[in-house]
DNA sequence: CCTACCGATCGGTAGG
DNA sequence: CCTACCGATCGGTAGG
């Protein structure tokens, strides 16, 4: 948990690789410095390890840096996708996942909020393997929630005319308006809106028939 | 409008004075680079001068950085502001608002998309002068959507009970959302999306009583 | 995984 | 607004 642990060769014997702890570290660090401004000296520091010894990790600032959204990624599936995907299937998976998204930046699992949104805005409108890799990260996000989504309208939970496109992007819209004003203003209130608005997006899809 | 005139007097005959030229260059570089990716020598080669003519205008690099965000401001009001208020007073007005939002993203006003969502991800977790001031932007952007959607409701337009924060809220969330998704993906769908969206909530927050 | 080093670029200054 | 320069840091390499 802490940043740096008094005794490395504690994480040895928990069977956590170095290059893994690095990578924690790394992937923290860019959501406030960005995945450029995570310099190799600075990561370094914030790891007690020289230059040259993260250079036996990996071979260039690139490596490094996509090794550092892989290992986002699958933070971000551990506190989020497998969370929300333990919620039974249907409109409560959905409003499962846009929970667990709004939960984990609450929980500041990264300082800088989510770490894709974050690294979005900083490789969008640059061509490069860091944008593919993002790009990627966010469609797959985003054919997460309208699979869960499509699977509510077929078991009968949404109207038959939804338009689950519409509605996904509508419902990530607002978790990630929400990781903004979180992250900019240190304020929740965004948080509780995005609750408000998810709850009540699924709930005009929901089928009306109640009795 | 080109990246570099050909004749630079041609700009002073326009009155343009050369410190407007570069921030105008420095907003739109900010934008793809980043605000800290925007080095003093990239700015300096982009606008054909020296890095130290640079200082003659700008002592510092955070003062070249918020007088760029000044800059960037000032080109928002023109192009997404002003437009939106010489729309009638009420619904829509808030409704060129988003739509005035939109087309500058759709027509690449800045190449990388909204200047404050580009800028407010970069510094959102940074304490400092550059975080205090975008933060100030952004608020003053949704006061300005909270002031018409209030004015909206004052009239009769919105039902009397709107949430007109939440309101905000979510049409700010689908309108920035489209412009992540163009700017990432270079794909217009979202824009369509969150016109569809602003479009919905407007109708649903309506006085029903049409006749 | 380290020390020691490379050329390039960073923000910034002196002096004009 | 320029040339010429400063120390610091960048990404990366040699050699161990």
């Amino acid at each position: 948990m802490s940043d740096a642990p008094a005794d490395p060769r504690r994480e040895r014997v928990d069977g956590a690789p170095r290059r893994e702890q690095i990578l924690n570290t790394a992937a923290r660090l860019a959501t406030v410095e960005g995945l450029d401004g995570l310099s190799i000296g600075r990561l370094a520091q914030a790891t007690g390890m020289s230059k040259s010894g993260l250079y036996a990790h990996f071979g260039s600032k690139q490596e490094l840096q996509l090794a550092t959204i892989d290992t986002a990624r699958q933070i971000f599936i551990k506190v989020v996708v497998q969370p929300a995907l333990a919620a039974p299937t249907g409109v409560e998976q959905l409003q499962a996942a846009c929970e667990q998204f709004l939960d984990h930046v609450e929980r500041e699992v990264f300082p800088g909020g989510c770490f894709f949104s974050s690294v979005a805005a900083e490789v969008g409108g640059r061509p490069g393997a860091l944008h593919d890799r993002i790009a990627r990260e966010q469609l797959d996000w985003i054919a997460l929630l309208q699979a869960i989504a499509d699977e509510a309208r077929d078991r009968g939970q949404l109207a038959a005319d939804t338009d689950t496109a519409q509605l996904v992007f509508e419902l990530n819209a607002v978790v990630v308006a929400a990781n903004t004003g979180f992250v900019l203003h240190g304020d929740p209130t965004g948080l509780e809106r995005a609750r408000h608005a998810v709850h009540r997006q699924l709930k005009d899809a929901a089928t009306t028939a109640d009795p």
